[in-house]
RNA sequence: GCGGGGGUAGCAAAGCCUGGCCAAAUGCGCAGGACUUAAGAUCCUGUCUCUUAGUGAGUUCGAGGGUUCAAAUCCCUUCCCCCGCACCA
């Protein structure tokens, strides 16, 4: 066998050896391609193969039809979760520590070694540093024909300064905007919390609840109570209060607020002017003016109430919502709570509920009906939780606004919430307040709550002209497949102000702002440019201060005169030159390959960016790949079957992953990743191995039957346009099957001499045809073959449409079926020891019979007509009922009518050839006579194509 | 909820746009055979059901209807699954 690993490693070498992926501008057709750089937060895995690989395929393709391929790759390491893997090993957490151990383990054998690295991961730079020559090997070992000189992260200077350039530029336009912005936060940690922040926050996420405030005139006070459903406010029938909560007057800009503490905590971080003042004395059984409502309510005790929801106080709607409904009846029933609190039985005997949501299902009281229907018992009932989500969801999206709600009766729930809640506000009855979605820690151990930044910096992609521009790029964007523009023109509508800069993570300093960064995403949208460039920038040690406003102007946008750049600048009018100039040369992108989830965000922004800065040069082409899995569940370090690149290049190879992955699938469908599969995938690359070099040692110069050019041609055909269409899983079908069947059919049919000489026909461009998929494979053949060069670099075959010969491949397959229809025979007939085989063609007059049909047939599916046309013929009506019966059947199954007209004596020459062979293969005596001349009953079941058999 | 994608034989996965040659490519698996001392690899054959000296019948492409001479493919209804819904890479 083959050893995958070693041949991979010897053509990596001289590829490298031979800087046959590093090129420069030169007179010829360019083609540059890019795919997004991956993220760096531990090993690369198949997920990031794919989509590497894939590209890697069709720039390979493109260099063989003759282009000056650039295929570049840099990496990402702006944001958070660097960040996040130094904070952990700082903090000692060990699962981090030991996935990360592990991963360096694979690089580094000596155990203080590798605890000195892991130690120095403190420093998230240091994480970085070390990674990133990893992953170029890793990526490497994939046999990507990628120009390294190019790279760089998102972290180097030379990033930096465009991203820094891009900023500028934006605020110039005027499509930055700064102003209020709701996030989660940690007081105690002091800092804005992303999801790798918080605990469990991966898998459990939190989100920000917008919730309404309902003010209830109160004296001189408001009480505070807080709702996620502003529209019930019309069914509030009384509030609760926590009796065992401490409320308090808290001043409010010109107001006093009545809520308890820990509300007010939360909203000083929403609000500037918040401050508590005193105890608020008794409240239960007094009566507060219920807003909405406009009627006065009675406070009521419930224990059941959270501080830490809201703010402590709850407006209590029995019409719909199960909880208050229960913890009412139970209070009436409650005579102890009543004399407890003085409390007059008789006014909480006389609260009635007050419909105001309207459904099929549950009337116009759902919160009573579904608790009957549920027999809940009291308000500790465990399924109160879930009958409330069903019966908000269903007044949600079937209710409809009962005439006690006024100018809002017959609007629908879903609008009249947004409608009651703005009409609130607008009256001042209302406000708004921020809450997580559930209690929320960070990871060291602080609250997470929502906080209100005055001063979040955000691009505006509805600044004005802006999306109209964009448009414009998506118009001149080939899309591959097309359906995906739909999605592009829905992003674009939903696109809005995006906050462009956190506090916290590595990244570019946010030009205007030093103390922010500018947020991860936003800061990759126009880096292909780069890729034309950042070698020259580095071959030249260019600084900081070479690289500045100036340097960009002229060398993306000519907008500068050489000389000038060249002073504002400090560099060399020569260096500044050759940037312009290989800028010029390598742009647009001419092809983007990407993952499809990137649509929404990174690709449209990438527009966006273009569109604003750089119209001229955006990328010409994207084309979409689907998702990865494993073992048919979505990688993740929890299940443990996450498949690295390290675990490809241990147990699979190259070649062989980069077959499997473009063949188990479509380029746009999910992947999913079987062991099993890869496995026999190893087996496939390994076939075609041993057929080449069985090949190669075979073959020798003689001549090809029509047959043999015209099946290879056709592979070779179809083979250049799937693959021009990068349809990869197409394209693998041809190039390595569909070959792989052509061989195995020439090897039973041939003889030694017509066999070699196949061989040499077909090998050369055998060999190509699988270079883009098996690169390392197909080297080592080229050489064995004795191939000019790197077969990377060889010219793709070309076909030859004119040997295309569908019907000599016509007759070969009528061949194959007769063998088929033989041995099947064989098997049924109860014949001992059979000695001969009679095969009766077709009486002659069928042939002109199903030429003819095949004509009719088109304009026409109607029996009579067809007849009647037919029998107009006098040699047909002479068959009479057979003719009749001929159409029906033909009518019935159309795949009796021969693809190809041929005549019964080219039939018959067919069979005079195969003779010989059919007769040694099966060991019969074999007799070919025509209908006409035969007496047996069985002479009328042949057919055109299909001659009858008899053994005896 | 909104938006997008999908449900095809034991499994994976084509076909669907542009209806007929579709009992449905291909790969895996499985069964039988060849080769082999044997295993593996490889090669050949088969793999919805029934039937048969073959080229016949029946039931299939999530479910139910419809259009058509003809539907996996077009239309309608319905069930189920996956993904995205932003500040997160």
């Amino acid at each position: 066998m083959v050893d995958q690993t070693k041949i991979a490693g010897k053509w990596q070498k001289k590829w490298k050896e031979s800087k046959l992926f590093e090129k420069e501008k030169e007179n010829k057709e360019k083609f540059f391609i890019t795919t997004p750089y991956p993220y760096i937060s531990g090993s690369l895995h198949i997920g990031h193969g794919r989509s590497v690989a894939e590209t890697d395929i069709y720039a390979r393709y493109k260099r063989m039809k003759g282009y000056n391929v650039l295929f570049p790759l840099g990496f990402h390491i702006t944001g958070t979760p660097v960040l996040g893997i130094s904070a952990a090993i700082e903090n000692g957490d060990e699962k981090t520590i030991k996935t990360y151990k592990k991963y360096v383990s694979a690089y580094v054998e000596d155990e203080e070694e590798i605890n000195k690295i892991i130690e120095s991961f403190k420093d998230p730079q240091k994480v970085v540093d070390f990674f990133i020559p990893k992953m170029i090997d890793e990526y490497t070992q994939l046999g990507l024909s990628v120009d390294w000189r190019r790279s760089f992260t998102t972290g180097d200077m030379s990033h930096q300064q465009m991203v820094t350039w891009q900023f500028k530029k934006y605020k110039e336009i005027g499509y930055l905007k700064q102003g209020e912005y709701p996030v989660l936060y940690c007081p105690q940690d002091g800092n804005a919390m992303g999801e790798d922040d918080i605990k469990d926050g991966d898998s459990d996420a939190v989100e920000k609840q917008e919730w309404t405030l309902l003010k209830f005139k109160f004296g001189d006070k408001y009480l505070i109570a807080a709702t996620l459903r502003p529209e019930t406010v019309y069914g509030q029938t009384n509030l609760w209060i926590n009796p065992e909560v401490t409320y308090y007057d808290v001043k409010v800009g010109q107001t006093t607020w009545v809520m308890c503490e820990k509300a007010a905590w939360k909203l000083s971080h929403q609000r500037k002017d918040v401050e508590i003042k005193q105890k608020t004395g008794e409240l239960i059984g007094k009566k507060a003016f219920a807003p909405g409502l406009e009627k006065e309510i009675i406070i009521l005790p419930g224990p059941f109430v959270d501080p830490d929801r809201g703010t402590g106080i709850v407006t209590s709607v029995p019409s719909d919502a199960p909880f208050d409904y229960t913890a009412l009846r139970d209070l009436k029933n409650d005579k102890k709570t009543i004399e407890k609190y003085n409390l007059k039985r008789e006014e909480i005997e006389n609260i009635e509920i007050i419909p105001i949501i309207k459904t099929e299902k549950y009337g116009d009281k759902a919160g009573l009906k579904a608790v009957e229907e549920n027999n809940i018992e009291n308000q500790h009932d465990k399924k109160l939780t879930e009958i409330t989500q069903e019966v908000y969801r269903e007044g949600f999206h079937k209710g409809i606004m009962t005439k006690t709600c006024g100018e809002f009766e017959g609007m629908t729930v879903s609008k009249a919430k947004e409608a009651i809640k703005k009409k609130l506000i607008r009256e001042n009855k209302a406000s708004t307040f921020f809450e997580t979605s559930r209690k929320a820690y960070s990871r060291s151990g602080g609250e997470v709550i929502v906080a209100v930044l005055d001063d979040q910096w955000f691009i505006d992609f509805n600044s004005k002209g802006w999306k109209e521009k964009a448009y414009k790029i998506l118009e001149n964007t080939e899309l591959k497949p097309e359906s995906y523009r739909k999605n592009f023109e829905e992003a674009f509508e939903w696109l809005d102000k995006r906050p462009c800069a956190r506090k916290r993570g590595l990244g570019t300093k946010f030009p205007f702002n030093k103390e922010w960064i500018i947020e991860s995403l936003s800061d990759s949208t126009i880096y292909m440019s780069l890729y034309t460039i950042n070698h020259i920038v580095k071959e030249n040690n260019l600084k900081r201060e070479n690289l500045n406003d100036s340097f960009f102007d002229y060398v993306f946008k000519g907008e500068l005169e050489l000389e000038k750049a060249s002073e504002e600048t400090g560099v060399s009018k020569d260096v500044l030159k050759q940037c312009r100039e290989s800028f010029e040369y390598w742009s647009p992108n001419d092809h983007r390959h990407t993952f499809e989830l990137h649509l929404s965000n990174h690709l449209s922004f990438m527009m966006f960016a273009h569109a604003a800065l750089l119209p001229d040069v955006h990328p010409r082409k994207i084309s979409f790949h689907g998702l990865v899995m494993s073992e048919g569940g979505k990688m993740s370090k929890s299940k443990g079957n996450t498949v690295t690149l390290l675990d490809v290049k241990k147990y699979y190879g190259a070649d062989i992953f980069r077959f499997y992955i473009t063949n188990a699938t479509t380029i746009e469908s999910t992947f999913d990743w079987q062991q099993k599969e890869a496995e026999s995938a190893k087996k496939t690359v390994e076939k075609i191995f041993e057929e080449i070099k069985e090949g190669i040692e075979k073959r020798k110069e003689g001549k090809v039957s029509s047959l043999y050019k015209s099946k290879y041609n056709r592979i070779l055909k179809e083979t250049t346009l799937y693959l021009e269409e990068m349809k990869l899983r197409e394209y693998n079908h041809r190039a390595v099957f569909e070959m792989i069947h052509l061989v195995k059919h020439a090897k039973n049919n041939l003889e030694e001499d017509e066999l070699k000489a196949f061989y040499n026909y077909i090998l050369e461009g055998w060999i190509k045809i699988i270079s883009p998929v098996t690169p390392h494979v197909a080297e080592e053949l080229w050489e064995n073959y004795g191939g000019e060069g790197f077969v990377s670099e060889a010219p793709w075959p070309k076909y030859d449409e004119s040997l295309i010969d569908e019907k000599s491949e016509y007759i070969d397959s009528l061949k194959e079926k007769l063998k088929k229809d033989i041995s099947e025979v064989l098997e049924l007939a109860k014949v001992e020891n059979p000695k001969k085989l009679t095969l009766i063609i077709s009486s002659s007059w069928k042939y002109d019979f199903m030429k003819i049909l095949k004509e009719k047939i088109k304009e026409t599916r109607d029996q009579g007509v067809i007849t009647k046309e037919i029998m107009v013929e006098e040699s047909f009506k002479k068959q009479g009922k057979e003719v009749v019966k001929l159409i029906q059947d033909c009518l019935k199954h159309p795949n009796k009518i021969p693809e190809y007209s041929i005549s019964q004596e080219e039939e018959k020459q067919l069979l005079e050839k195969n003779k010989k062979q059919l007769s040694q293969a099966y060991n019969l005596e074999i007799e070919i006579i025509q209908a006409e001349n035969s007496n047996q009953g069985k002479a009328k079941s042949a057919l055109p194509g299909k001659p009858a058999l008899l053994v005896e």
